[in-house]
DNA sequence: ATGAAAGCGCTAACAT
DNA sequence: ATGTTAGCGCTTTCAT
């Protein structure tokens, strides 16, 4: 790996010249960007880019915190991440928190402000004080997936409102004529998909629709998770029509549980789910879901994230502490309902 | 976020002691290495980790170059390596060439040696002349997921023996009496899936059993893909009773091309993939497939990277040139047949 | 046992 | 238009 001054030396000039031809910084005459040039190409030369930025002072890098990189979800916000981070000049570094704050902290604590110059955060289950600590420190830190665009959480974030994915989910099946409808809830703890359960909730409440507490099972989002918890509730409530999970994957195994049952899927049970992961369109049947803009919301923080950066570090904290102003929240655009074929109007009642 | 000789003030002793106390170097008095953990503490002290790479002349990270992110291969695949990685003491930067080999090159030509001191390769689609360049500039380079074993690739690799994958998957139809089977091969251009299908063919052959060339389809390397596959193959050849596909996801798509077909899986057609996916368990029926160490391999290339980086460059030089001494392969542990539900013995046929 | 000093490769004033 | 000069924050000889 050749240096900027070996370029200099075999160009003629000074480092600081070659530097300037390759960030088109500074004049720097016709002939002598030349040579530098051809120097540049014979010595194959490659800036440093540790080395930049010890002198630049900022990173070439962001730290992206996930809790599991094994979420179907993960793999298309991270893509959409990745691009427009690539094209802000900035590498990821994928931190795995494996839901466990004390792992996230030590990342935080390694990477941010020394090796990142900004923090990503979707869904990593980690320690508000650690993250607000690390802005403090002068690293811009943003959330990713916020559920409550009403409810800011006292960090920048760009906010999805999962309480309207709740509710497309409850109109689509009263509209669909269902009325005895199971709900599937993502771990109850992390309270994470509150807003998706009471979105639901409320649009059947406001259509007369009661959802009964033994009609709520709380399951871990996942498949295995969604299927033990809808043969559950089908062998409580054999009558069920419809149910409702707050995540694709449980209601994916809504779908396996109700053929294990022997019930046909959309004929003897609807399922709906929110997300629309990859996998919802590939299921057998297709899964019906609420969409949710994964990739406009991995770019709004990626741009956001660039935005607290190239923001002067003063700005962002007066902007904290002198105005009552609250960090930045980014609103994506709304959660869509997709029809697919997993759910249909109910049977007739068997004679 | 206070610097070296910040806390060095604070405990009124110069830097270097710092640093030898941070590092557990040299010499240092019980009495002022506490004073030195205290200012440390007390500052918050993170050691600036671009400025150690820096000084140190290697860096704390390595990429990890993926063709597709979206491939659920890829998550459980880059856990592993994130794990492995951290205990290394190095992140991971994951680095998407999305199949084009010129974002491949671009990124190589930024990072490599310049803000991570190792690449990992798995599956990318990479053009080798970038990888012996970058290898021959100084960073070590490592390929994840090499199929053949026996025919080395001229770089350093872990290898998976995917022919004997194949072999296991024509063995397991064989043995529950299949005869007239259809293969899907994963995209033919990129060649990759080639050792699978040999193996598959072979065992086949020396079995007496033939695999006529309409009876061989190639397809991209996802459910959909295989899906039409399936259903040209099942369209071409009615009489088939058993489905080999060199992947996971293809083999999905066969179940699905079967079930709108009106074939039950797996009572009217058995099907087999390669790799053992998550979803393979999570699918219905549960996919019978050959399992791959994906955990294994990510865990050696790891190791075998990080042997690379500590080897002194000279040594990593010579041992290829003087000595016709070959890069490394390592293999890892066979592949292992998962029988699950998604093959079964062929039904008679109907009278 | 501790300090002084040089230097990693680069950028950024400031001179000329 | 180009060169000089300091650093960026850290590690590492080599002195003391």
């Amino acid at each position: 790996m050749s240096t900027l001054s070996e370029v200099a030396a075999r160009a003629g000039v000074t480092s600081a010249t070659v530097s300037n031809v390759l960030r088109n910084r500074g004049r720097v005459g016709e002939q002598t960007r030349q040579r530098v040039l051809e120097a540049v190409a014979a010595l194959a030369y490659r800036p440093h880019l540790a080395a930049r930025a010890l002198a630049e002072g900022r990173a070439p890098t962001i730290a992206l915190m996930v809790s599991s990189i094994a979420n179907p979800f993960y793999p298309e916000f991270a893509l959409a991440v990745e691009r427009a981070a690539r094209t802000s000049g900035h590498f990821v570094i994928v931190c795995n928190t494996n839901q466990d704050p004390l792992a996230g902290r030590a990342y935080l604590e390694q990477i941010a402000g020394t090796l990142s110059e900004g923090v990503l955060v979707m869904n990593a289950n980690l320690d508000f004080a650690d993250l607000h600590q690390t802005e403090a420190r002068g690293t811009p830190v943003v959330l990713c997936m916020w559920e409550r665009p009403n409810d800011p959480p006292g960090l920048p974030c760009v906010a999805v409102d999962f309480r309207r994915a709740g509710e497309l989910a409850a109109q689509h099946l009263l509209e669909r004529g269902h009325r005895r409808i199971g709900a599937i809830v993502g771990s109850k703890r992390s309270g994470i998909h509150a807003a998706r359960y009471e979105g639901f909730v409320d649009a059947l409440r406001a259509a007369g629709v009661k959802l009964p507490r033994t009609c709520v099972r709380y399951a871990p989002d996942t498949i295995e998770g969604g299927y033990a918890a809808a043969r559950e509730l089908l062998d409580l409530h054999r009558d069920t029509t419809a149910i409702f999970a707050t995540n694709d994957l449980p209601a994916l195994g809504s779908i396996h549980a109700a053929f294990d049952l022997g019930r046909n899927v959309p004929d003897d049970l609807s399922v709906i789910g929110i997300t629309d992961i990859q996998l919802a369109r590939q299921s057998r049947p297709p899964l019906t879901t609420v969409a949710v803009p994964t990739v406009e919301a991995a770019e709004m923080a990626v741009s956001l994230l660039r935005e607290l950066i190239e923001r002067p570090p003063d700005t962002r904290h007066t902007a904290r502490h002198t105005a009552r102003e609250q960090p930045r929240v980014c609103v994506a655009s709304e959660p869509r309902l997709i029809v697919r074929g997993s759910t249909g109007t109910p049977r007739r009642k068997r004679g």
